[in-house]
DNA sequence: GTCTATATTGAGATAGAC
DNA sequence: GTCTATCTCAATATAGAC
């Protein structure tokens, strides 16, 4: 197999079974043989575990700030702005529920692999929101209210069904999460959120 | 020690580590160290490390229920049902985050610990919000919603300032959560869930 | 570049003295 | 009941043949 090649599949399994059962819980055999190959060609490959890991966080990364650039945008309406956010938020979670899983377990673990590009280009990405959102408040499309955690409320609920999917699946009785699952989900949030962006003329 | 202040100690040892590393990130030397005894009396007491952790759960799960118990009830106002639960999670991610966290990553994991508690009791925990959310939607104090989808936008959202502190941490640009943070935190949340409910008028 | 066989370490668990 | 010393195994990592 060429290396390229080798190396996609390599990082494709180990998203899966991080994702699983995080970087502890999860062994070099395992990825071994979720990916077909053996175990010394993946230490050929990315070193370390930890090198490997940190390669599949990075490939997570750069997924992580694309939506947010194209919809939190001064140029478009706060509804149709926040909809299509969320909506493809909850897209993520349901495509990529692995990634969602891996970034979760991370975060819980403290944030130590990561916690440059948090302080750093996370920090300037909400900023920006934040610019955003000044301008939609003073055009009087939605209520003053703190950026950073407004989005930390959008993360949450959005992530959510990727990684309290157990907890989800127990509670409405199916073995995994539904496309109408989902649906409904996504109709919850956007009735929180957009519920409160039309919300201003009663407010203030 | 006598037994019972020896295995409080252990638990509460436990938690903190287990909250802070996960149950495959935790060793029994570190918890040991921890609560300030040897290794093998923690095997003494508790068996295997697996029993350990299953102990540190159920004291867990029984904190769980009871703030729903007391404010998502029919006889209660739907804004003050909501704002008192809201502000009790809050409270519980402010003062037992290692807790708040052993749970999120038992979640990811897939829930096994804990899939038998999840399906039965709090299956019909969140059946039981459905009938309070019912008799609120008849009354016209809140809009037609599907409950269980709209506990889980409460839960992640007030979860998330104990799961994803660290992330908080690095956006906001402080080493840990302020008391403030939380109160901005609480009354983000409740403009928006608050702001739902007050909103039938215009809805329905 | 690829893979088998192996060195090395760390962790769960327990035997047995006190 | 309490603790030290030790057993056993699983997992990371690499040496070295092909």
């Amino acid at each position: 197999m060429p290396r390229q090649a080798a190396e996609a599949t390599i990082l494709a399994a180990a998203e899966r079974v991080f994702g699983q059962h995080g970087f502890r819980g999860t062994s070099m055999n395992e990825i071994a043989q979720e990916a077909g190959v053996p175990k010394a060609n993946i230490h050929y490959y990315f070193g370390t575990k930890e090198e490997l890991y940190r390669s599949v966080l990075e490939g997570i990364m750069t997924f992580w700030l694309h939506d947010a650039d194209y919809w939190l945008v001064p140029e478009r309406r706060a509804c149709d702005g926040f909809e299509g956010y969320i909506r493809a938020k909850m897209m993520f979670s349901r495509e990529r529920p692995d990634a969602s899983r891996i970034f979760a377990y991370e975060l819980l673990q403290g944030a130590g692999n990561i916690h440059h590009y948090l302080s750093t280009t996370l920090r300037e990405h909400v900023a920006r929101r934040g610019q955003t959102f000044a301008v939609w408040e003073e055009d009087g499309q939605m209520p003053r209210v703190d950026p950073a955690h407004l989005m930390f409320a959008i993360w949450s609920m959005t992530q959510a069904y990727a990684d309290m999917s157990a907890q989800m699946n127990a509670v409405i009785g199916n073995a995994h999460l539904l496309e109408s699952d989902f649906e409904t989900g996504l109709q919850t949030i956007l009735r929180l959120v957009l519920g409160f962006c039309n919300d201003v003329a009663g407010k203030s």
